[in-house]
DNA sequence: TCCTACCTTTTACAAATGTAGTATTTATTA
DNA sequence: TAATAAATACTACATTTGTAAAAGGTAGGA
């Protein structure tokens, strides 16, 4: 498998964005960012930066701005996120986590009822 | 609620070691987790003393040693790590980080049906 | 052609983190 | 009592992260 590059959370912001509108150009980014968050579009060149060097985004010259593309796909670093945060506190399974938030009453009634049925869709979605 | 300390990932080591041995001497601790860990003693000392700092931790002195409590609960930690996980992958909720994991085919047969199993000891369990 | 607005590039800087080394204090032993 | 061993206290330093200001380049309008 290959490695992933870290992204910090503020760069994770960052990749949503590209993600949901990539190739997508620097304005562009700074125009979609500016919305959610106050951040000064030097703090965005920053991140944009950092991510290309980071290998995590790749972009290319056109005219005068950058057109950013993914590197890393936002499933391939949710997975890598996801297992590690498992391994860190639950043992590496998310049975032992659901069975934590199921013990300490964090899941209502609909909760589980919702996870019923989504076990139950994957039964017939096929076997292996 | 009160509010948590931020623990690193580090830091969070030397926390194990106090929720499972407290009240334990700085000796001792240092002990545990030279097994588990190749840190310095030094190391582990200041990672005692941040964590004092961050009053995650209490230090009482007995004699010429430390002795160190917990200021904060491992499920206090836990659910507020889950949470801010969840938020930040799963737009916050345990139900899409399972119907994820589902797609992706991450969990096993037998991780499914022992889900299952969970979730009806829950209703067993008594309402509410 | 020259200025200006918009981009990009460079530089900054404090807090948190990982990882210790050095110095100091103190209890114990010779 | 003086040396030693064991703890504690203080200092260090490179990286990463959040957050941005300042400086430099250039295409397009006056």
């Amino acid at each position: 498998m290959k490695d992933i590059p870290q992204i910090s959370e503020a760069e994770y912001e960052v990749m949503k964005v590209i993600w949901n509108f990539e190739p997508i150009s620097t304005p562009e980014v700074v125009e979609k960012l500016s919305n959610k968050s106050d951040w000064k579009p030097n703090t965005i060149h920053t991140m944009l930066a950092r991510l290309v060097k980071k290998k995590a985004l790749h972009a290319r010259k056109d005219g005068r701005v950058f057109i950013y593309s993914s590197l890393v796909e936002n499933h391939e670093y949710v997975d890598q996120k996801s297992k590690s945060f498992l391994q860190q506190f639950f043992g590496g399974t998310l049975n032992s986590m659901i069975l934590n938030f199921i013990e300490n009453d964090k899941l209502s009634k609909e909760d589980i009822s919702e996870l019923k049925k989504i076990l139950s869709m994957r039964d017939k979605k096929g076997e292996k």
